[in-house]
DNA sequence: TATTGTTATACTCTATAACTATA
DNA sequence: TATAGTTATAGAGTATAACAATA
């Protein structure tokens, strides 16, 4: 392993952590949580599919993704029909409440990111965006 | 707000939050977990001081330190010493132990993340140094 | 009064293990 | 038997409100 992996690897780590935990903690509408809407525009961007394949795309594990759907489901932001082919499985929809509250606290989510990005230089805004193409493929193996 | 700006923020949002979660469920001594070694790797790194500057480098509300270092103080990795100038505070330092156990957690924990980064090229590497130091300043703003 | 830190409490996030229903 | 998903349970992570001790 080379070192500059090593050092690259400490440095990305608190990076990631420090930045999510601010993320996280910039709560907009309080009634949706950032775990819920980010596997509600999940469903919203990839179109219909069944929790095994949400919670694959989000990450997490099953339990965890029928706790998020759960709660998705009671505040009416997505939708279950069954499957008459396979009926251990459903799909899930987003519902037209669920796109209009996902519209509405993403532009308000990113409007907080967004206010500080534009304090950055156009040189930082270009090291960011090739960062998230990169990252998505860290994530993603 | 430049729609650019938007835009990569949503991005970075999904991004960061995935990728945050890769590293958070990647465990190696289930003794210690993320936010106590970022904890540690802050007192390691920039030397004794009193819980309150720790919050604040940590990005964290303070009774949320108050838990991460009776944690590490009771495990042997912290200590602290009472100030005689003002008897509120207390300074807290790394143990040797905490130094051994920071040492092996961050190296395994690493060689976990630069695994993942020998599969990328030079450019992706270049890219994602780049970010970090923009994503420090994201998060500390 | 203001500041530093802690205690009490609660909610979010996520996981593993055990289970149910269906294939 | 294998697979998709759920329920039960628990621990990590974090915050706000109320408090104690000290300045």
């Amino acid at each position: 392993m080379p070192p500059d992996h090593a050092e690259l690897a400490s440095a990305l780590r608190l990076s990631l952590l420090r930045a999510a935990r601010r993320l996280r903690s910039q709560r907009v509408n309080t009634a949706v949580t950032l775990s819920q809407l980010s596997a509600l525009s999940t469903v919203g961007k990839c179109g219909p599919m069944s929790a095994g394949e949400i919670a694959a795309i989000e990450r997490v594990q099953p339990p965890s993704m029928t706790k998020i759907l759960a709660s998705l489901e009671s505040a009416g932001w997505v939708e279950r029909s069954s499957q008459p082919e396979d009926r251990r499985q459903s799909i899930i929809a987003i519902t037209q409440a669920g796109r209009e509250l996902l519209a509405e606290e993403t532009r308000a989510r990113d409007q907080w990111l967004a206010k500080r990005l534009v304090e950055f230089s156009a040189e930082d805004l270009r090291k960011l965006g090739e960062a998230v193409e990169v990252l998505d493929r860290l994530g993603s193996e």
